[in-house]
DNA sequence: CCTACCGATCGGTAGG
DNA sequence: CCTACCGATCGGTAGG
């Protein structure tokens, strides 16, 4: 009988995955061991390798499904008639709904992904250079369009970026405020800031 | 002859862990052995066990040694005359001050104090909440004297800690802009935002 | 999916 | 500051 795979969690590889990334988030990737992994799954260790190639190969997954959902959003926003601002805005929801929703991908691939493969590495820096490089064009766009103030459209993003990718402390939060809470204070503050 | 100690970098101590914070920073500290931190300094792994304890008590230092730095700032700022918009534009300078000037130790701290021991962990993890509290409680200020907008005051300093921690990129930016127009930028973005 | 086990590497100690 | 070495643990393999 052929397995039938879908999207949503049900393969061992996907089960495994998804403990990983749990594991990776809470202790980072260097500290958590294969046999920590087989555990939570009432496996012995050796008994990974049915499902995957390498520890690597986890944090590989992970890293770069995260980033190509990013991208993939991007290129669907990029596509947009929106505004440039609108534009923005709908990134800055796009990364809190993500870390709101796939919270330990998410941070695992914000905060680990130095420890990926010399080849995976410069392949993940280069996806990342062009998503920033993307996002500053928007900015410029803003910018000719005289919606966006005359500031440096690098740090402008670096900003943005910043602010959307380390909210780590969310996890402890999460049940202060909602996710629409959450868009909508951080996209006024980043968009319009705070002062009156 | 007893050694004379200042604060510039020159006992022994001093010089393992500016490698240390080098070295944590590049490869995260699990990922960071003593052979290779020993071999920074042309010596052997064991003879650093005559300048340090342990692997755990650098990473205290360091992530100790930056907490310190901040929470003094923001003692000192809390304790000026200025208004809470000025006194949140004094934080966001230092912090990109203190990560431009001492770029190894900061971002150590940001991000490998999870590797932290278990007590030094909750240690490190109250710090922070004390720091980010007073925080609060300037904006709140800053919003009785309306001064600032009725926005989520929790989600307004974890946008700002976030934007001023997560500058990771920085590094490979450093050439591109100076400290002012980094900070300049960043105090008008996280305070005024970006929108005409 | 298991047991048995490997070579490598780790933080750290003993003793000088 | 060194050499010599330790027990523990790691990712991963062999073979069933």
């Amino acid at each position: 009988m052929a397995k039938i795979k879908n999207n949503i969690n049900n393969t061992k590889k996907d089960i495994v995955l998804k403990n990983a990334a749990i594991l990776f988030r809470k202790k980072g990737f260097k500290a958590t061991s294969l046999r920590e992994l087989a555990d939570t799954m009432g496996i012995e260790a050796p008994s990974l390798y049915n499902h995957i190639n390498s520890k690597a190969e986890l944090l590989h997954n992970i890293c770069f499904g995260v980033a190509n959902d990013f991208m993939t959003n991007l290129q669907a926003v990029i596509a947009t008639k929106e505004s440039a601002v609108e534009k923005i805005a709908m990134l800055i929801r796009f990364h809190i709904l993500k870390i709101y929703s796939d919270f330990d991908n998410v941070f695992v691939a914000n905060h680990e992904w130095k420890q990926l493969s010399k080849k995976d590495l410069s392949a993940f820096i280069t996806q990342r250079k062009d998503y920033e490089n993307c996002v500053i064009e928007i900015i410029h766009t803003g910018q000719k369009n005289k919606q966006m103030k005359l500031l440096n459209a690098k740090i402008m993003v670096l900003t943005i970026l910043s602010a959307v990718r380390g909210l780590e402390i969310l996890q402890s939060h999460k049940n202060n405020f909602s996710l629409e809470e959450l868009q909508d204070n951080m996209v006024e503050q980043l968009l319009n800031g705070i002062v009156k």
